[in-house]
Parts: structure tokens; sequence; C-alpha cells
DNA sequence: TTGAAAGCGCTAACAA
DNA sequence: TTGTTAGCGCTTTCAA
């Protein structure tokens, strides 16, 4: 038989209410009754239903999460933890994969609303208006992509790729290519017009490739690209796409770093056991997740959205531009 | 204002519970009043309260899935797949990242117990008997784990390892090793008996080495120890280690495949990215997956577990023995 | 500070 | 085939 407030009431000898005051807002029930309820509802090992919870006060203690596609190596470390956060509040997390969709997102939406407390999401791929438009009021805040209309967390690779486009110029490159992954990706925007700007004020001269899908035959069709240019460097929209750059051009016998420089973005698992190593660009998936939650939880009026701070981080496969013939 | 069965039934003239009925068992109200009901409910945008739902029926819509390490390679296909079918039958995933801990495992069963239909367990770490108990008659399946107290699906690496002993005998091989990873991963020893039956047939020598971290960092130290030992080729625990080896024998100029071969296990995404690419074992993410749910759902007597087939996917990383000095 | 009572949205007997 | 009536376990007024 589960616990539940009526059976520990009863063994208390309290009113099932002042359970679950005991139990929800300990604060308005005197200290003596609170630890001996509190004290009997572990001995019976008593959990709250959420479904009661959320029929009742219309709060779930679970939270939505959706990812275009968990099986992208970028969203796992930061759905781990703010899975960790979560249970450590004694939430839990409900994932849905909107498998690159905007209709899935908007569909995702609708079936999360009303059953849970917010919403979290990573990468979306719609418009604004239109995930405000299906979030109808229900709480939510996103990663890696900026809006007016909704709080938000990204990366700021601003500071990273100008690190990337310092390093490279005292390497002495001075064309460089950006390998452009999906064009509804904000993100990818983002940081070709970030990685542009940076380029500009150290007088590298840039040239985008692609679109390309966002995959390892994305960045091998990219390099095929890519060696069609005189760029003597290059990054990828993702450290996937960098992947396949990185297996092609050693197909061609393309020498990585000596003829051409690699760098990724995301810094994902992998990176540091491809060969030669990739370097990349690293955010911080637990602050991502954490300040997402603390958008969530606490909306302010002043404080809607947050960067956090990303750095380059170089291994073999970026190194000096190669000599003049 | 959402749209509930009430606002559905005073629009339609019925009683809510006949709006229920038209929603969850269709079959028990008239067709002509089924088909009105039903377009007055999308029309108004109606979702139903998995709340609401649980609480009163306890069926909640909901199923629960553990997993060791949501950033390991080798779940986020599986994850995704459980979601994909969860989301085309109307229900949703809670996610639960144990961190490879027994405890967070049983707690996190505790937690989900009563919130969710069933439970999905990747790779559980506890004991099953200990498992069991903390489920107490709650549905669950388990996925890479064999029990015979509760229902499992695990890929069936015995015909894939064979492949592997037949495909390393034929390229003239004779001594092999295993790499091995965790000592509570049930998956580990499996791997090891079922490479030690199919090498005894083939009259391959089996060294196993270890037990070292499930980690590139703990391929890279069994790589070292490997390199100790006469064997030519190598079956590391699963593809993380692998890429270990992969880099530590790079570094150690250790030619692969020519000198020693090296073979993973799961097929994760980045194994065809390294370079040499990793030869592994591929199970079916979907499959598993699929039969799981299955299993969950319709839960009889006869069928309480299942194999999938697995595959040797040969790469680079694998081929002839090299010559004798 | 505590108790009594109503109700969240739905399902599931039981009647009609 | 449809309606009526009770709850599911909890929170939350309102009174005491």
């Amino acid at each position: 038989m589960k616990a539940t407030i009526y059976s520990i009431a009863e063994r208390c000898g309290v009113s099932p209410s002042t359970v679950s005051r005991a139990l929800s807002r300990p604060e308005l029930v005197s200290a003596e009754l609170r630890t001996r309820i509190l004290g009997i509802a572990d001995e019976l090992a008593y959990r709250p239903n959420r479904h009661a919870r959320g029929l009742a006060g219309g709060t779930t203690g679970m939270f939505g999460v959706t990812v275009p596609d968990i099986a992208n190596p970028f969203f796992p470390p930061v759905v781990r933890a703010l899975e960790k956060l979560a249970w450590q509040e004694g939430r839990s997390l409900l994932l849905v994969d909107t498998a690159e969709s905007v209709d899935r997102e908007e569909a995702a939406i609708g079936r999360l609303r009303g059953q849970v407390d917010g919403l979290v999401m990573l990468s979306p791929r719609a418009e604004s208006p239109r995930l405000q438009a299906a979030l109808g009021g229900l709480p939510a805040v996103m990663i890696n992509r900026a809006s007016r209309l909704l709080p938000y967390v990204t990366g700021d690779d601003a500071s990273a790729l100008q690190q990337v486009c310092d390093t490279l110029v005292g390497l002495g490159h001075t064309t460089i290519a950006y390998v452009s992954g999906p064009v509804d990706s904000w993100m990818n925007g983002r940081r070709f017009a970030q990685l542009h700007a940076a380029a500009k004020q150290t007088e590298l001269k840039l040239a985008s490739l692609g679109p390309f899908a966002a995959s390892y035959d994305g960045g091998r069709a990219a390099a095929r690209a890519l060696l069609e240019t005189d760029a003597t460097a290059v990054v990828a929209f993702d450290d996937v796409m960098a992947s396949g750059v990185l297996a092609e051009l050693g197909e061609q016998h393309v020498q990585v770093p000596g003829d051409l420089s690699v760098i990724g973005c995301d810094d994902v698992a992998f990176s540091r056991m491809l060969r030669p190593s990739l370097s990349s660009i690293a955010s911080a998936p637990d602050d991502l997740a954490g300040i997402a939650l603390e958008l969530l939880h606490h909306p302010t009026a002043e404080r809607r959205h947050a960067q956090v701070p990303t750095e380059f981080v170089p291994r073999e496969s970026s190194g000096p531009a190669p000599k003049r013939h």
C-alpha cells in the first residue's frame, strides 16, 4: 500500500491538510508537529503523487526539455546537467526529441503544456512568435537561441572566435573559410556573424562555404568545396561537420594542420578522440543548464537572458599556415 | 481557457463521461456521436490532462527511462528511438540519468514509481533483486542486461563476436585480447564470455586485459597493457575505450591495422569518423527500443525477453595479422 | 496553528 | 449506448 497524506495523517493523529502543509509549506506548521510528520512520512517511505499535486495545485514538479536530436553529441551533456539539477530539487524531466522539425517542436509544446511547470528548449528551430503562441503562457527558456520574446541563454562564441582569429593570424594565416551548417539554425548564422566580425577586426579574409548538412557527410562535402578555395584554415559550424572535413582531407592526402587548419565548434566528447585531435570551441554545458533553470524558475523583468563564456581549445588540428611557394 | 472534457461536453450537449469515453475508449460510443465529439475536441484544441488521467485511472501515459550516463554515445540513439515510439502512441518519456550509481538507480525507481506506467532501464547496474524490490510491481524492462526476475532485451553479441573471430582467423590472427570495461557492467562480462566461447571454437588464443575505466583514457591505459602481450588483435568493451586504444597506439607509432587490429563494440556514431575508422559491432537501437516497449506493454508469460541480432562492421581498424619476423 | 470542505480533470463502476 | 455518481491524492480557501 502506497503511503498518502491520509495514511500519514492517521498515524500522526492530525488532519490531511496539516500533513500537506508540513510537506509542501513547512513554515506553516509548528516545528514540533512538522518534525513528527516528516519523520513518519519517511518511515512510511512516502512519495508525493505528482499527478495529484499537478491536478490540485497546478504545479507538477516536472519540466519539459525539447531537443532537435538527442543523438547530436552537443546535447547530451546539457541534458545531463539539466537532469542533475532537476533531480537535486526533486523535479523530473520530460524529454522530447523534435527530430529537427519545427512542426514537431510546436506539437511538443502543445502536448507538454498543462503537464509541466516549464519548458527548456535546446536550440529550437521554430520562429519565436510561433513558439510563443504555442506556449500560451507556459514559462519557457531557450538554450543557444536568442529572441526578444523569450528568455534564453547562449554560449558567447564572440570571444572564443576572436581568440581563434587572433591565434590564426599569429600563426600566419591570412585567408580562412567558414563551413556553414543548416540555414534554419540560429547558432549557425550567429557563428558566422561573429566570426565575420572577428575576422574583419584582425584583417583575415573570410569566405563562407555552404550551407551543408550538419553531419559527417556534410563535412566531407564541405571539405571538397574548401579545396577549391585558397583558405588555409577553416572553422566549421560544429564538430560533427569538422570531423567530416578532417576525414575527407585525410583521404585526399591534405595534411592537417600542415596544409590546412581545421577548427570545430561545441567541443563535443569525441573531438579529443579524433586524430589529429580537433581544435574546437567549448561552451560549458553545466553553465548553460544552470542558468537556463535559473531563468525558468526566477523570471525577472531585468534578467531575461544570459551569455556563458566560451573558450577556444586548440588541439592538433590547428597550426601554422603553410609556407607560400 | 484550456479545454476540458466538460467544455466539450457542454458544447456537444452530452455528459462528460461520454466525452471521456469518446476520447479514451471510442468503441464504447456510437459512431455518429464519437465523430461529433472528436470534431469539437480538436476544434477546441483539447489536450487531455495527463495528471487527471493518472489520478483517476492510474494510467499516466508516461514512462520512465533510466540511463547510466546519457552522454555515453551508446545511449542517445536508443533513447531517441524510445522517445519516437512513445510520441507516436501519445506517450511521454521521463528521463533519469543515474550517473552510473546503483543507489541513484534505486532512488530513481522510487521516485518514478507511482508517476509512470512503466520503466525502461538501460544497462542498469544494480542487482536485479534490488531492482525488483524497488520496483514493487511497477512494470519494467531492461535493455542490455539479463535477469531471471525481469523482462529484458539485449543485443546478441554472440553471433557478431563469432563473425569477428572467424574474420580474424581468416586474416591470420592467432592471439587476441579483450579489453575489459567496468566489472559491474553485465554487458562487459557477457561480451568477454561470448568472445571467449567464439575464440575457443576458432582456436584463437584469448587474453583478458583490465578491467579499465570505460573511457577514452581507460582505453589508452589498456593500449599500454596491450603492448606487453603478443596479441595481434584486440576487442574492446566499447567504442569509447577502443578510441582510446587507437589514440594511444597511434602515439606509440604502432600501425593499425598493420601491427594490430582494433575492434570496438556498440558502433557508436563517431566510430566511422575516427581515422582509421573503427571496426565495431553494431546492434540496432531501434530494435532494442521497439522490443523493449513491446515487452513493457504486452507482458506475456512466454515472452519475457528477447535478443536482437548484432552485426560485425569491419572498417579500417581491422585487417591482416602482421607477418612473423 | 490546525481542521473541514471543496475542487483540480479525469475514469470507472453502476444505473438507466 | 448514455448519464449519474464517486472518487484518485493533493492543495487551498475559509473557519475555528
